[in-house]
RNA sequence: GCCCUCGUAGCUCAGUUGGAUAGAGCGACCGCCUCCUAAGCGGUAGGCCGCAGGUUCAAUUCCUGCCGAGGGCGCCA
């Protein structure tokens, strides 16, 4: 059985002796401080009032009682502070962590079932097809993957789509801008003004169509840099194809026969105020066009008949549509919760502190390959998922390209190279692991050794954090501190030489395998490399000083 | 005016369903390589957790108001 679990039965069965109240929910968490304990609970805290009796009294009762009950990891108790219960645990109990993290390895460790094999469809990126992507789309682009990533860890059956505007206006003044530069005239006022322009029109052969080809052309861009940053799509949903199919049409004549749409000025619109939004909204206009509503609305539905839970990614200027295309799915009798969207925060992009903005009507913008290029797709993913999407982020080009040294992500990779390097020279001078049943654990004494295994054991519950949040920046958070404890380790540890007994190698090594297991699982679920060595000579060539 | 997000160290940001002395990186200063990679380790300095109320045994965390920053409020997407 979990610690954990083992340890609250422990305080409910001694509560239920007591006389007292079982709660609902018994708190039990990781003291901040290591001085409190190995696990702490404010039980005694918080029936205090109910039991008419103070904290301390209660708690010293509780420990009393406790301390009567056989238990094979708890080895001592305390009352603290205001009336805390402090459990110290064998060291035994961080052995068990540690094998069970080797011997699931890196594909099982963390791994849950709480998805239970459910069906998720997890929408991001969607820009539109008229132009590269730019650096503002990096970070939807590395959350939504990331996201994908702690569900599939999670146990949910995770596809990960892009939904692609290939028609309505934006499209064809687009086409008509490639037209335009190809015809030697000036591009519409309204049209798209960036220097890719004249790049694609220039490639165009003359017999294509500009819009066909220029939204293969900006697709396959897309692509390209998205691969490049290790993110792969499962389904591309063309917008076009629900006007081929007439899923448009059928969506339309749904919503009203729902009587969630009225026609009004020659236009048709969608009852949004009825659930909760500021105005009703266009469904199609006047001139017969459809709006970017309805067609989205087709798409959404699309996907609730093939995911039990929708997420969408979507950027800060995109808030305010969450309403009405709730409001859209509700007024067909879908429970708007199977819809969930996460919003992403601006991303300023800078160089050397200076403000880039990004346009793409201006053409002042910095396109995500230049990004990737620039910084690499490992650092350039670590520093995307480095902080909250609720926090406008600044990216400086300058800082995390130049700066190498101080990057977070080198930090992280050299941990596990450092591992992987110390691994290799053991097997050059001949070093054979133990089978795990046969190495002595209790070697492992040192603080450094015993912090490494604690945070090992928080990852579990890191990622299940993470995934319900949809928060893969605590990950990053988790990698940094555990990259740290490693750091701290190796430094003050040896694990190979003469000076060192063969039973400690042995169990460091062991726990370095471990350790193994956290970082790849980390590194992976935020997609970036586990490189196994690296190396400053590399560094020194690109820097010039 | 209304809606969303944010406000924590000089800078960039963490901070678990409310808990004990608020953390990290960078920057500053001081130390540590005869040793599995110094892309590392240790230490010092630096905080009315935007402000004011409220709830609670307990608030950086929850609620309300105010101030400040960013985003949105189209028959654009």
């Amino acid at each position: 059985m979990d610690v954990r679990e083992s340890i609250k039965n422990l305080i409910k069965e001694a509560l239920l002796s007591l006389g007292l109240e079982v709660p609902a929910e018994i708190h039990l968490e990781r003291p901040a401080n290591v001085e409190h304990g190995d696990w702490s609970t404010n039980v005694a805290l918080a029936l205090a009032k109910k039991a008419e009796s103070n904290p301390r009294d209660l708690a010293g009762q509780l420990a009393s009682t406790l301390e009567s009950f056989p238990s094979d990891y708890v080895a001592r108790l305390e009352v603290a502070g205001p009336g805390f219960l402090n459990f110290y645990l064998n060291k035994a109990w961080l052995y068990e962590i540690l094998l069970q993290a080797v011997n699931a390895g890196s594909e099982n460790w963390a791994r849950s079932e709480q998805g239970a094999n459910r069906k998720v469809i997890v929408e991001f990126v969607s820009a539109n097809p008229t132009g590269p992507l730019h650096a503002g789309h990096g970070r939807g682009a590395c959350y939504g993957d990331s996201v994908a990533r702690l569900l599939e860890r999670s146990g949910y059956l995770v596809s990960r789509e892009f939904y692609v505007n290939d028609r309505g206006i934006q499209m064809n003044l687009f086409a008509s801008s490639l037209a335009a530069h190809i015809a030697g005239e000036d591009i519409p006022a309204d049209g798209y003004h960036g220097v890719y322009i004249k790049e694609w029109a220039s490639e165009i052969p003359e017999d294509e169509d500009p819009l066909d080809w220029g939204k293969k052309r900006a697709l396959s861009s897309h692509k390209e840099v998205l691969s490049a940053l290790n993110i792969e799509f499962d389904s591309w949903f063309s917008e076009t194809s629900m006007v081929d199919s007439g899923s448009i049409e059928k969506t339309l004549s749904m919503l009203e026969k729902a009587g969630a749409s009225y026609e009004k000025d020659g236009a048709i619109w969608l009852k949004s105020t009825e659930y909760g939004d500021d105005k009703d909204r266009v469904l199609v206009k006047s001139d017969g066009e459809y709006t970017y509503l309805l067609p989205d609305v087709a798409y959404h539905l699309d996907k609730l008949v093939r995911a039990d839970r929708l997420i969408n990614v979507w950027g800060a200027d995109h808030h305010g549509y969450i309403t009405r295309m709730k409001a859209a799915i509700q007024s067909l009798g879908y429970e708007p919760e199977r819809l969930e969207v996460e919003v992403t925060q601006m991303v300023n992009l800078q160089r050397s502190g200076e403000e880039v903005k990004l346009s793409k009507r201006t053409g002042d913008i910095v396109e995500l390959s230049e990004v990737v290029k620039e910084v690499g797709s490992d650092a350039a993913r670590f520093t995307y998922l480095l902080q909250s999407i609720d926090t406008t982020q600044t990216f400086d080009l300058d800082l995390v390209s130049k700066r190498v040294n101080e990057n977070p992500i080198f930090y992280v990779q050299y941990a596990y190279a450092r591992i992987r390097s110390m691994m290799k020279k053991a097997d050059q001078i001949g070093f054979a692991p133990l089978p795990l049943s046969e190495v002595d654990l209790s070697q492992l004494q040192h603080h450094r050794e015993l912090v490494l295994i604690r945070s090992l054991h928080e990852l579990p519950d890191v990622v299940e954090r993470a995934t319900r949040e949809l928060a893969p920046h605590q990950i990053t958070t988790w990698l940094r501190e555990f990259a740290a404890d490693l750091h701290g380790f190796y430094h003050d540890c040896r694990i190979l030489g003469d000076d060192v007994e063969p039973s400690l190698t042995q169990a460091r090594f062991l726990l370095m395998r471990g350790v193994l297991v956290g970082l790849e699982v980390g590194m992976e679920l935020l997609g970036v490399s586990a490189p196994a060595e690296m190396w400053r000579d590399d560094l020194a060539e690109e820097g010039d000083g």
